[in-house]
RNA sequence: GCGCCUGUAGCUCAAUUGGAUAGAGCGGCAGCCUUCUAAGCUGCGGGUUGGGGGUUCGAUUCCCUCCAGGCGUACCA
């Protein structure tokens, strides 16, 4: 608001003038009752410091002239506690600049184009919660980023070369005895059977998958077959490459499909084996091998392979060698992503071919999406890379990782885009161990892993919770509720509201957590549409969309007649006045709330922020009648509120990727 | 061993980054639908913020030290 930038420079001019330091600061806080006043700043108590006097003599000081002088935007300012200096606004003119609009957004930190990488699931499986965690926290943070008017682009990262894909070609080739035709078969077989419950083929791949890690421990000669199908893959050369193609492919589609229910969506599919066939990675490896950044090791341990030698957080930490080319040639991650990176910075020097997805391949949507390709690429297509600012939305197990690929831009000269590249970490998603008695009942629990608090979820042995399926069941439970309350809507139509609420429950419950926090799934918790969820959220629009709804029918006017229209908020006194100029206050604060969940990447403030609000107007709407209400002043200003609150929660909602709907 | 994270109400989590009486949701108990949708609202009960030191006007927050748990430290990502 720019009464409170006024307000604030008014405030330090006014203490610099009489404490004669210069560069104060005033920093506002909100006082812990309302009573006490609309803003309070504790900046008597660095003063005290400074000045050597208590903070309350000079609290009084500054108030009194203050009173005296006055200062533009506040109604008055208090005295109180210790020294805190209590400041009550102009309520006019503050719900004026409010209704307005006029308020310029807070600004970024940065200029220039912006880069977040999210989702990046291995394309060897369905998506499950905790890629649920990583796509609804970077989509949120993309378009937290592009309301404060950021430039952004969102990658998803294919890593169709890794050895995961790898162990899925060797689980499909040597356990189930597929070659490529089978394996396509069964996709066709699996997206036909789909529509009448039948497994989908991310699954069923999911189930291969699993298979084949007790297949390598049967007999450790077969991990051969591994190292032998990667370096194929990496080549880009044989029938295990040709599999993997097809599977990464098909897999993207799944995951597209399983996002976009959701509304999380990206603009470009970069592939690790494009940065192989276009040389990315062959040149970054040029350029960190001069710099002396990565040797071959002689002997050791890792003898045959390129490593560098990783810096610990501390002096005095022991060093780790880090692997990047295997003995048998073959790159990991890490040198992939550091070629990667700099791409993404401009400063590699080479760019990918482009072409967009077919939108044959994905008759559930249809927004564009472009994919990397190493030949024949679309001549026209958006420009992609050079961004000037990049976030990677990968959770906090790979710490270790991202430093390596930071250290790694940082010996190729590249300091400045080190610091720029920032690890969006959070912690993993984990399921709790009565999640898993229920969700999995054959899958044996020891009684030490009964009472941990959580388990971590694995691939690898299967243990994890479907995306699609709890989205679906989600789908299904919202579908009944609404079919209660709207019998007799068209079927589409409820439908439609049920996939946006179970979109607004989910999306809540991977954002209410703080990042650093484990999440110990909770079915229950996911599942309920109560309390501190997204579709209470949602309900609290619904009731305010309904009082304009209501009122064309009684008065046959809506929602556009309050438009424009400022009330007197000042006359209102007592309860009544402090809980609308309550809520009020509230909702001017969704900009500067948007603004620091992005600075401290604590999303989960946002989400918060938004059930406060949706619990503030409940208490209001339960409180004050709005269209029974016989005074006209009253009646104008709550009609106001209820506008201004639809307003602000589509927008604070929108950021969090849940709509607010017309009605539930 | 080393590094990172966590420990707050019975349970799941917050706490404006050092501020005023530590707050929400769930669960429990007691109420509120002839009123703008009860996916809601109101009230009650629930706390030695893991333990112990320190820093200062003031600590859940910062420092030290124990204790407990998780993750990482792979020729997986």
């Amino acid at each position: 608001m720019q009464i409170l930038t006024r307000l604030r420079s008014s405030l330090q001019r006014l203490i610099a003038t009489i404490s004669g330091a210069g560069d104060v600061r005033v920093e506002f806080e909100t006082p812990p009752r309302p009573e006490l006043g609309d803003l309070a700043t504790p900046v008597c108590f660095d003063l005290a410091r400074r000045l050597r006097r208590p903070p309350r003599s000079i609290a009084e000081e500054i108030a009194k002239t203050a009173s005296e002088t006055g200062v533009p935007g506040a109604a008055r300012v208090e005295v109180a506690g210790g020294g805190y200096l209590n400041i009550f606004l102009d309520r006019n003119a503050f719900l004026s600049e409010l209704i307005s609009g006029a308020t310029p957004l807070p600004v970024l930190p940065f200029t220039g184009k912006v880069i977040v990488e999210h989702t990046n699931i291995n394309p060897n499986k369905a998506a499950h919660i905790g890629h649920l965690r990583n796509a609804v926290l970077g989509d949120t943070l993309v378009r937290c980023l592009r309301f404060l008017g950021g430039e952004v682009e969102v990658q998803n990262y294919i890593d169709d070369t890794g050895v995961q894909v790898a162990d899925l070609v060797v689980g499909f080739r040597e356990i189930e005895r597929l070659d490529l035709e089978g394996v396509r078969r069964l996709a066709l077989s699996c997206d036909e059977a789909e529509s009448s419950g039948g497994r989908p083929f991310d699954q069923v791949c999911w189930d291969t998958y699993a298979r084949v890690a007790p297949f390598y421990e049967e007999d450790e000669r077969r991990l051969k077959l591994r190292a032998e199908t990667l370096k194929a893959l990496e080549d880009g050369r044989g029938a295990g490459a040709e599999m993997a193609c097809f599977l990464a492919s098909r897999m993207i589609r799944h995951h597209l499909r399983t996002m976009d229910r959701l509304g999380v969506r990206y603009d470009l599919l970069p592939r690790e084996s494009d940065i192989l066939r276009l040389r990315f990675w062959a040149r970054a490896f040029e350029r960190l091998r001069e710099r002396g950044a990565i040797r071959l090791a002689g002997d050791g341990k890792n003898r045959g392979c390129w490593v560098m030698d990783v810096q610990g957080t501390e002096e005095g930490a022991g060093e780790d060698q880090k692997i990047i080319v295997r003995s048998i040639g073959s790159v990991t991650y890490v040198g992939k992503d550091i070629a990667y990176q700099l791409w993404k910075f401009g400063q590699l020097g080479r760019d990918f071919f482009y072409r967009p997805l077919d939108w044959a391949d994905f008759p559930w949507s249809g927004y564009p999406v472009w994919q990397t390709c190493s030949e024949e690429g679309k001549t026209q297509h958006p420009p992609f890379g050079g961004a000037s600012r990049v976030y990677n939305v990968i959770d906090a197990r790979q710490s270790y990782l991202q430093r390596v690929v930071t250290q790694g831009l940082r010996a190729l000269g590249c300091s400045s885009e080190a610091d720029a590249s920032i690890h969006f970490s959070y912690e993993m998603v984990a399921l709790s161990p009565a999640s898993i008695a229920l969700l999995f009942p054959d899958h044996p629990l020891s009684d030490e892993d009964r009472q941990r608090p959580y388990l971590e979820m694995s691939g690898r042995r299967g243990l994890g919770v479907i995306a699609d399926d709890l989205i679906g069941e989600l789908e299904r439970r919202a579908l009944a509720e609404v079919e209660r309350r709207h019998l007799g809507r068209p079927a589409g139509e409820m439908t439609s509201l049920a996939r946006g609420i179970a979109m607004a429950a989910l999306r809540y419950y991977m954002l209410r957590f703080t990042r650093n926090r484990v999440v110990a799934f909770d079915i229950e918790d996911a599942l309920s549409f109560e309390g501190e969820t997204g579709p209470y959220c949602q309900y609290a629009v619904v009731r305010a969309r309904n009082i304009f709804a209501r009122m064309r029918e009684r008065e046959g006017v809506g929602r556009e007649s309050v438009a424009g229209q400022v009330p007197d908020v000042a006359r209102l006194q007592g309860e009544e006045g402090f809980e609308h100029w309550g809520l009020l206050k509230e909702m001017s604060r969704l900009p500067e709330e948007t603004a620091a969940a992005v600075d401290s990447l604590e999303l989960s403030s946002l989400a918060r922020y938004c059930h406060r609000l949706a619990q503030s107007f409940n208490t209001f709407y339960h409180r004050y009648p709005v269209l029974a209400e016989e005074d006209p002043q009253r009646k104008k200003l709550r009609l106001v509120l209820c506008d201004l609150f639809i307003k602000t929660m589509e927008t604070g909602l929108g950021l969090l990727g849940i709509e607010a709907p017309e009605r539930m």
